[in-house]
DNA sequence: CAGTTTTCTAGAAAATTATTCTATTTCTTG
DNA sequence: CAAGAAATAGAATAATTTTCTAGAAAACTG
């Protein structure tokens, strides 16, 4: 892809790198500019030039986490063949990655909707949207073909995220006593009867 | 209850309306210490002598929308007799209250575990708890009745809420185009059908 | 009801954090 | 290699939160 790489890019990648790190040691109020900056090594420049806002490197690193999680669920969905082997795959995917990658599930979770959106919101809401197409494509013919119930897309998205995502919420919160192992075992069926046809 | 209510008290809800008011006008952007002391008239004394910090002024908000939300549903539950009008009853409670008040839902989900959490996380968590415990108690008769599927009740929780969750926030984005009404009319027996029995 | 204590209000000063700005170095390109 | 663009650097500035001291209002006590 990149021979030679750029020397930006490099550091682009350190400071992401180190502010997941900051966020998962240090949690929300640990997670300042210096904090990256000391973790990281670049300078104030430097994050400015690439990121513009603090929050823009927040945004940005958002974003990756949330495409990292997306490219593992359309990888486990374009393995299935059946509707209900699909959204059962979508499911355990999610969950996979919750426990495989607590980092990033948590930064996921910690600072979704979370005051980074407001100035960057529209970018994040397109790669999102674009993850979500899709997801969306591989449903509709079993839609169509009477696999799956006749539901608008964003309330099938919604029947499958919804639970996934408050799971994941809570076993990161490790205070509500939520067992990932039982969940991955129970929710893809549950799941799936909320999406059978009749 | 408080016949002479104390003078503090009729600031603190000053603070706390204002607070969701500039919350509600400015975003998480303008949702600052100086906005809110101008919008409340009180003096930065006073809010933190109420509040200990900014964060606890906004944790402080969060559980009281929390917890108008979760009466609003505990409410509708209660004139339910049977495990289905029960889980469609909540169902339709969410949704209800995130149209009737944008605001408090809003804040609920723009600034749930956002970095208020931090500090006050458990006070929150507990205040939440009391609330789930509620409905829990609800439900755990009909579970063992076997008019709801056995589930753990953290999965139960989840099924219910986590669709709900995930609608109201995608309309308070206004950028996905989420129907709420629409909503209303499919989710209550969508979501039914996952904890249904065999 | 005067004296005492606690609660509450007030805002200036300090500390923390984010952003801007200018200078310098490194890379790219003709 | 010269000129321009991209990237790095950190001091200075601006914005925001928190601390701190002082005083007013209310509650309590004998």
């Amino acid at each position: 892809m990149s021979p030679k790489q750029q020397r930006g890019e490099a550091t682009v990648d350190r400071l992401l790198t180190a502010a997941l790190d900051v966020y998962a040691a240090s949690g929300q109020s640990g997670f300042t500019v210096n904090a990256v900056l000391k973790a990281s090594g670049v300078s104030l420049g430097s994050l400015y030039h690439h990121f513009g806002s603090f929050d823009g490197l927040a945004a940005a690193l958002y974003t990756r986490c949330m495409e990292q999680l997306f490219d593992e669920m359309i990888a486990a969905l374009s393995r299935a063949r059946t509707a209900r082997t699909g959204v059962r795959a979508l499911v355990t995917a999610y969950l996979r990655f919750t426990e495989e990658r607590p980092d990033a599930a948590l930064f996921i979770h910690g600072s979704a909707y979370s005051g980074y959106l407001s100035a960057h919101s529209e970018h994040i809401r397109t790669a999102k949207a674009a993850k979500l197409a899709v997801i969306a494509d591989w449903l509709r013919p079993r839609v169509e073909a009477g696999e799956i119930a006749p539901l608008p897309a964003p309330l099938i998205e919604v029947l499958v995220m919804g639970p996934v995502a408050e799971t994941a919420h809570r076993w990161l919160s490790s205070t509500y006593d939520m067992d990932l192992t039982q969940a991955a075992r129970i929710l893809p069926d549950r799941i799936w009867r909320s999406l059978q046809p009749d």
